[in-house]
This record gives C-alpha cells, structure tokens and sequence, in this order.
DNA sequence: ACAATATTTCGATAATTCTGGAAATATCGT
DNA sequence: ACGATATTTCCAGAATTATCGAAATATTGT
C-alpha cells in the first residue's frame, strides 16, 4: 500500500454517502449486501448509488459478486485495515507511540 | 466525530499532495514545521501549497501558529486519531475483532 | 521608510465529481 | 417469448477542486 493508493482509497471514502455505504456492509458481515439492499438501507436513487458503488469498487474498498440477478457487495477488510494501518503507522507515528502507551 | 466530519476529514487526506504533507507534519513532531519548510520538502509551488494548507487547516487536521514572519504548522493528533477510531470502530467492526485476537 | 522574507489572495483554466431521471441491459420464472 | 426484478449506462447540469503565476499582504531588521 503506498501513499497514492492510500490517498486514493482516502479520497473514495471521503464522502458521507460513501462512508455511510461502507460503514452499512462492513456491519452486514462477511456476506455483505445486495445494491438493491443497500438502496432500502440509505434511501438512494439507484442511479447515484451505482455511481458511488463504482467509485468504492474501483479503489477495491468493496467486492462484488454475482447470484442470479442480485449482485451482492462485500467490504474489503484487508483493503480497509490497510488503509487504517497506513494512516496509522506512516502518517501518525507520534499517536502510535501514546496509543501504546496508553494500552 | 461524527460521519459527516470523518467524512469531510477523509477528503482532505484523500489526495497525494496532502496526506503527503499531513505525513511530513506528523513525522516533523509537536512542533511541526514551517509552510516554507514544508514547500522546500515537497517542491509545490506556494500557491498551491497554500491552498492544500487552507483545506487541511479547515477540516482541523492541522494546526498553524505564528512566531514572526513564520507560520508553524502542527498536525492534530487529537483528531487524526479520531478519524482513525472512527474508521476502525465504527466501520471496520469486523476488523476490529481480528485485530485484537492477532494482537 | 525601506528592502527582504514569508505567506496568502486573486484570477483564470482545466478537470473532476455529484446528482438523478430516462433508457438500456441482464437475469430469472413461467 | 414475455413480464418482472435488479442494476448499470447515458446524459446533462450544477458544484467543487487542483493548479500556479502574478500581485498583494504581513512581518522583520536596519
């Protein structure tokens, strides 16, 4: 993960319906949430949804997979634990040191 | 913090130019640097420097303080710690388990 | 007051992004 | 093939953003 792929993941997330659409499949779990279901959950028109899917699809922070005419999204753990850790270690290594500290 | 601040705060760490310069604050300790010497690090126009600062400086992210003809830039800790935890807690819930049981 | 240094504002351009309706595409069950 | 459901693509408009040179605004030392 180098700074640019950070930045560009941060950039994707950086908006509220994003960060709302990844905070919703990150609490759906492992099995994640079909488009349609996560269209219900935010109240979005399908159309900007999709929109927003993309943009979280092409950083990689989700995953999709097809079953039948669901197409079922899933966050990217790893991915996001990459990013926290990069912000983390590389970008706060002052805190990294209180938060040890601290326990 | 809530999500619409952590939101706001992501987009402003989420281009190359300014988690670069986040990251050089971070690394430069409490007393930060310089816009001059933050402009000298990264080779960016003043203007353009500038206006990065001005949205970071915006969103909280960093702190300025004067001493002469010198202004000081200091990262917030505080707050980029927040976003942080905001991203692990509250949107990497999953994560946060797997984090602890690797340890 | 003046010259020198540090930083911001102004102005303009190019590029990107968000938004959502309408139409298109894909998939399924019958 | 057809009707129903799921999702994307197309299109357009409004808003925001990145970039940087030139000029303006501090601030200091003399």
């Amino acid at each position: 993960m180098d700074l640019d792929h950070a930045a560009r993941c941060l950039a994707k997330l950086g908006t509220p319906t994003r960060l709302r659409i990844i905070r919703l499949l990150v609490r759906a779990g492992p099995d994640g949430l079909s488009v349609g279901a996560v269209k219900e959950h935010l109240g979005i028109p399908a159309s900007t949804l999709s929109h927003h899917i993309g943009h979280l699809v092409s950083a990689g922070l989700i995953g999709q997979e097809r079953r039948g005419r669901i197409l079922r999204c899933t966050a990217n753990y790893p991915l996001l634990d990459s990013v926290v850790t990069l912000l983390t270690e590389e970008c706060c290594t002052g805190l990294t040191a209180v938060r040890k500290r601290a326990g």
